[in-house]
DNA sequence: TGACAAATAGGAGTTATAACTATTAAGGTA
DNA sequence: TACCTTAATAGTTATAACTCCTATTTGTCA
């Protein structure tokens, strides 16, 4: 007897904020596009494209593996989800867009949050300022 | 026309070494083993398995790509590579062990080297250090 | 040199992602 | 509100990157 979790009001403007990103951009907004939003946004998992599908397929039993995997892509060319570079195989995505760093656990392979202002201040050499443009600066940790 | 690179002295002790260090762990040492060594430590583009696969066919036309896939799994466990957290799908692997960061270009998907003493200096929070061992901290720049 | 177990080649299986195509439906327009 | 256009989807097939399985080969040690 598993209760459908409520929405609450920040869910409620992140979904708001994704349709208007969505127009803005001159997409569809698809019921569809928006489970699939609300699962990232709601899970703190950092899921990859097969999770979010299990998720979904609940409220959408007919969706495909595909339209959640360009799904996943659209989000993330909009900016509002990235994917975290990692050892494994599949791509795993994050919604969170604030600065913080990802840990995982070699043995369990779970993905731990967590901020390094230290790291945020870091300035990378100036031989790769010069020549390319950076746009993300990731940590990765493993133990 | 092209010349088979003669070794050098610093690869010739590289393999070397990796003998021994298979014989140590009581691992055989096979021509295949030595020869997708070889490729990683001459290979300066974090090759992938199927970009060694490749070279070293050159040398073995009968290798089959399972073999250059366990021997790199091989290597990496005796730590003599480490395969880097990347945003793509096929694993690298790089047998520089000397303390580096990578650069990729998110268009052309090349991998640059750099290094950055301030990041290698950098202490991660205690609350990652108290909980977990860390074992690898990778810097990994997207631009 | 011979025996034995580790390692390999070749093929089949698995997982993740991408491509293709007929059908559906979002969103603008009459 | 009904219709039209075309983007988006479902379903299927294809591709890439491993990973597993098994018979055969080959290092290594006695």
């Amino acid at each position: 007897m598993k209760k459908v979790k409520p929405k609450n009001s920040q869910t409620r403007d992140s979904v708001e904020n994704f349709k208007a990103v969505c127009r803005r951009a001159g997409l569809r907004v698809t019921p569809q596009r928006i489970a699939v939003y609300e699962q990232i946004i709601g899970s703190k998992k950092h899921p990859s494209a097969s999770m979010v599908f299990e998720q979904v397929r609940k409220q959408f039993p007919e969706i495909s593996l595909d339209t959640v995997n360009r799904t996943l892509g659209t989000i993330a060319e909009l900016g509002l989800a990235k994917t975290i570079p990692l050892c494994g195989r599949a791509k795993r995505f994050d919604a969170d867009l604030k600065g913080h760093q990802h840990f995982q656990c070699i043995k369990c392979g779970k993905i731990v949050d967590f901020t390094c202002p230290t790291f945020e201040n870091t300035k990378l050499p100036r031989e790769i300022r010069k020549e390319f443009t950076v746009l993300t600066k990731t940590l990765y940790v493993q133990g």
